[in-house]
DNA sequence: ATTGAAAGAGTCTCAGT
DNA sequence: ACTGAGACTCTTTCAAT
């Protein structure tokens, strides 16, 4: 099976459109589709009501707001017991947006985003390295990020 | 200064606020931020006109649409000549949803979303394999996605 | 720049199919 | 389950400040 819930084809055409762009109206988007707006309405409420759907997000663009680094950390824990308590500070670091527990190399993995490179190097010196249970850390910077796109629900 | 554009405290608090949820309606956010809706509705079309905002997407729970996998590649090159070919190729292949050109390790850096381990072992060893120019590649599977949000834009 | 009100466009509900 | 129309809400424009 495709999916987990029967959604069938017209439910993944909406998400997939609305993945790119959440502002189309109901009655353009199923225009496209070859469905009634009401259509869509329905097929949404149901999306949201099951959880698929969880809201929509505004899409910036980072570097014109001024943040112009991505670095992806591996870290390596002294004890893998850690994990939830190193999981806990690296939260609250608002530049850390985010958090994987990982397989290989590394323990976790975390993508870090910030304003500029000096920015980056307290993070990792001032920050990273304080928290009790990280053993190192291994950096990769991003110098270009050459895409980034959603997953593609319709083949 | 806090960005490249001249943006006050009220844009970074829309935006702010959006970047978590972009279906709040200009009049909610206008009371949320002690202005009129006629405000933030004019704020945001300079957003938009200026490149900041550029758009809106869908947030949608990827688990329950059967996407059960996240995967982190990082590539060898035999040739760091070979960026753009490879990066050409990687494109391509709809479970790659995001490449970055790295410092470190390794030369490219890879994010995979698919739906088991078996699509994994296929995009890895059927896919990825047969890219010229690509040495060797090393994988991170995610156990479990701690968090993923967006940065912080205020303090 | 911000406001508030009117016009236009979109969402939501519902009875009919 | 889909449709279309009416009720309701939101976006957009604009004159006034």
């Amino acid at each position: 099976m495709n999916n987990k819930l029967n959604l069938d084809k017209l439910d993944l055409q909406i998400i997939q459109h609305m993945m790119e762009d959440a502002e189309i109206s109901y009655a353009d988007l199923g225009k496209k589709l070859f469905v009634s707006g009401g259509t869509i309405h329905v097929r949404i409420k149901k999306l949201q009501k099951d959880g698929i759907v969880k809201g929509t997000k505004l899409n910036t663009d980072l570097k014109l707001l001024g943040y112009d680094v991505i670095a992806f950390i591996g870290i390596y824990l002294k004890e893998s017991s850690l994990y939830d308590s190193v999981a806990k500070e690296l939260y609250k670091l608002k530049e850390v947006v985010r958090l994987n527990y990982t397989t290989g190399n590394y323990s976790m993995f975390v993508e870090i985003i910030c304003k500029d490179i000096s920015e980056l190097r307290n993070v990792l010196h001032e920050k990273l390295q304080k928290i009790k249970g990280i053993e190192r850390t291994e950096t990769l910077i991003s110098l270009e990020e050459s895409f980034a796109r959603n997953v593609r629900v319709l083949d």
